[in-house]
DNA sequence: TACCGAATCGCAATCGATTGCGATAATTGA
DNA sequence: TCAATTATCGCAATCGATTGCGATTCGGTA
């Protein structure tokens, strides 16, 4: 490939030596050399074209101005707004960011990991966090830089930044029994998650709060087949006077929508159905989608931002940080049919 | 951060120099040492946790085994399946790749082109291609490796996968003059783009083939709201019997439909509606989109290969790759009403 | 027994940039 | 005018792995 312009280079044409030439092109060692200096080799520098080269670079400073990205699945339409959130905030900074995809196995996890570290990765944002996470335990004990995004995990000190969950459930139900829903299932999330335990949590304190009547499904991931294979079960069994689903997040709202329509049913005039995320082309389903809204941008950034902390004062106080949500109203949440 | 373990410890530990525990280590070179040896050094690295440092050995090497990945937007839903497919192919093969978004401005690429060359990419995936490339023409010029993908550019002589565009359209055409269309308008893409040149082109041809009175309205990007602009035009003028639009892609297609919904049309009894590309969700909007399924991971995962082949084999032929595409038929289409 | 080629493996240079240390030159102060 | 700073900048080690070259060892052959 192209590019094999050294510092040499630049110091043999600026007449001075490479380290002289490093430090006047760094902008934290610039005033350790003469003002004139510092123009000719800008110069020389310009005219050859040099790029500094940052394997040479960080071999030496033991900064590979890269953070390693984990998520569970890119097409996942969480993510990408996320991703570049991340971006957002590293790419101005002189970082990039390397994101690998785990489709939720252990054990590709493990694998990535291990390969970003090779990489020398600066630090970590992991979106797939579970509750117990046995990867991010060791990576603690390693010492190994990490930011947890959108879900948690148990027993690490690592930061967080997660939507206000609770609160979005809240606002869900305030809608829905304004509307006079009073019978509502939960289409809870898969075991292990913190955000499907968080949700399911404050469904429950929300159907006592409310004093409506519920139910929860569970479902065997976040994906539009788990929502309708749970659906199903619900749609196949006798009628039990349940006029709203709040699904634990779009994906499986979407897999709600599908059953129902496969049972005849139509939504919202015989369901009422509430998503959670408000993932892009939320508003362009049919019905479109009343869902609550959590800024996977902010949340990205918001990871970096706390990322990039972490590595300038590795011994700063690891906070946690939730983001505000809110409910957007659309086109799948109806009145209660009497 | 973690990760401090050398070859000189291994090799202190197993008892040899640090240049047979390289070559124990490495598959191409393991024939060289004796079996007894690369046993002895194998068991040492496992037992310190051994992982080699990629900076220090790109260095040597020349090699970062990374290469680059230009988008224009990450969140627009084609490109997510496409860098999966990438990674798919260069994982297993110890590649990774550096996704960056350009958000359709040239300074941006080219600022996001060298920093990526600063980190020593061995080559490109560049899908922010358009007719007349500066950049492309003098990443050539430089020796740069690059595959173009989804879009190509004139001039250039890279490697380049595309989906069969010209067939695409022939067959929306045989399957909206079946359904008795004859005034058919073209949401065509944004100039500069050889998508939106060989879409609009085979979209005047198949007007004469099929004998049918096309318009074409030009938009000004690839989006939601310029589709929607585009289609107000025709909307807000008068009508001239045309009964089915084809957009350039889905986006577009999706501005048609606020565009109709916003003029009290229904899509498809007043106006059938096709996109192209069959982006996630198409199948989930309203109506649900007819559309043209070009496997977009597919298209990555070829680049991804040719890349490769390039890498491996600078002076191999550039050969470009043509990806079929499918009809594939749903609600957003239906019989002309007479 | 002497010799030869092959199999192993150590030595040291190398990739390109950073940086502590020290030398030299320029400047300040008395 | 001279000593004491201070500003500049060169020197060389260093980061960690790779690899051409040469040295040593060993089995085999004449």
């Amino acid at each position: 490939m192209a590019n094999r312009v050294t510092l040499a280079d630049v110091a043999a044409l600026a007449g001075v030596h490479p380290g002289t030439v490093s430090r006047a092109l760094s902008a934290k060692t610039e005033n350790q050399v003469n003002a004139a200096t510092v123009r000719k080799v800008r110069r020389a520098a310009k005219q050859l074209g040099y790029t500094p080269n940052a394997m040479a670079r960080g071999l030496r400073t033991r900064l590979s101005m890269t953070v390693g990205v984990i998520v569970p699945d890119l097409t996942n339409p969480i993510f990408p707004p996320m991703v570049r959130g991340i971006d957002s905030y590293l790419l101005p900074r002189g970082y990039s960011a390397l994101v690998v995809n785990t489709d939720g196995s252990d054990e590709t996890e493990r694998t990535v990991f291990e390969s970003l570290l090779a990489r020398q990765v600066d630090g970590f944002i992991v979106a797939t966090g579970h509750t117990h996470h046995r990867l991010m335990a060791e990576a603690q004990e390693r010492g190994v830089l990490v930011v947890m995004v959108n879900r948690d995990a148990h027993g690490v000190r690592y930061p967080a930044v997660t939507g206000d969950d609770s609160l979005g459930i809240k606002e869900i139900f305030a809608h829905l029994v304004a509307l006079g829903h009073s019978r509502i299932v939960h289409l809870a999330g898969p075991a292990g998650f913190s955000t499907s335990e968080i949700r399911e949590e404050a469904f429950r304190a929300a159907c006592e709060q409310f004093s409506v009547t519920g139910r929860v499904l569970p479902t065997s991931a976040y994906s539009i087949d788990a929502g309708q294979a749970a659906m199903d079960i619900l749609l196949d069994g006798p009628a039990e006077g349940f006029t709203a689903v709040v699904a634990g997040n779009d994906l499986l709202a979407l897999g709600a929508y599908h059953s129902l329509r496969q049972h005849g049913m139509v939504c919202p005039d015989d369901m009422s159905v509430v998503g959670f995320n408000d993932m892009p082309f939320a508003g362009d389903f049919f019905p479109p989608m009343t869902t609550v809204r959590v800024s996977h941008f902010d949340m990205g950034a918001e990871a970096a931002r706390l990322l990039l902390a972490q590595i300038e004062a590795p011994e700063s106080t690891a906070l946690a940080v939730r983001l505000p949500v809110s409910l957007v109203v659309r086109g799948s949440t109806a009145p209660a049919k009497r």
